[in-house]
DNA sequence: TCGTCATATCGCGAGAAGACGAAATGACGT
DNA sequence: ACGTCATTTCGTCTTCTCGCGATATGACGA
């Protein structure tokens, strides 16, 4: 086959969480480590409440947040360690495919 | 508007190209540097002809790949520079929503 | 136990993205 | 000038995503 797997499941979910302008804006929420509950984000980017539980899933899902039970309430917030190692990873595989452009020095030839 | 924009175009840009698995694995042909033609991507992983040069033109919009014209061919390689100012411009901004748990050494309290 | 409130899940319609074949563009050799 | 070959652009169809309202689940207080 012709077609192999790009990259690992968690990137990917990580990649598709991001590509998208309204879970950025969510993200954009979350700065200086905000807790929001599901209704804060709805209301506050103008969404409805079952598509802000969805978008949030899915960033869930990508590691850029993680909730937690309060109650009735589900608290939602950024998960900057999980991010981190996201980050990490795609470094690594974009450097695959491009090492940087100068820098002869690790010795491929 | 409680909708601003997340983040500048070219970001957007380059992650929604990588938010594609089949433009991951184009990206994958260009591990080492090499140099394809359309023709070759789109032999390689097995897409028709015109998918394959508008994939890489989102790869290119992207700041993913970079091309030149070698005769009636068209060259395609992974363009470094431009993936590590993107990757650069990603940091920052996750960074925004979400400061490394530990390591408080900015100063921004 | 029952009612209420917050969240999650379901089903749906609208719009965007992906892939394709066909036709247009551009480059080269004859 | 013409034909050929590689690439791009165009029109179309299918599939996925986004957002919604409606309904189900879970937690708490009365």
């Amino acid at each position: 086959m012709t077609t192999p797997p790009a990259l690992d499941e968690p990137t990917q979910n990580f990649l598709k969480a991001l590509a998208s302008e309204t879970r950025q804006q969510i993200m954009m929420l979350f700065a200086d480590g905000t807790q929001l509950t599901v209704g804060e984000v709805a209301d506050r980017c103008g969404l409805g409440q079952s598509t802000t539980s969805e978008q949030l899933a899915i960033l869930r899902r990508g590691g850029l947040v993680q909730s937690s039970r309060d109650g009735k309430l589900v608290r939602y917030r950024a998960d900057p360690t999980t991010i981190t190692t996201r980050l990490t990873e795609l470094q690594g595989y974009l450097a695959c495919c491009c090492p940087p452009p100068a820098e002869p020095d690790s010795a491929s030839t």
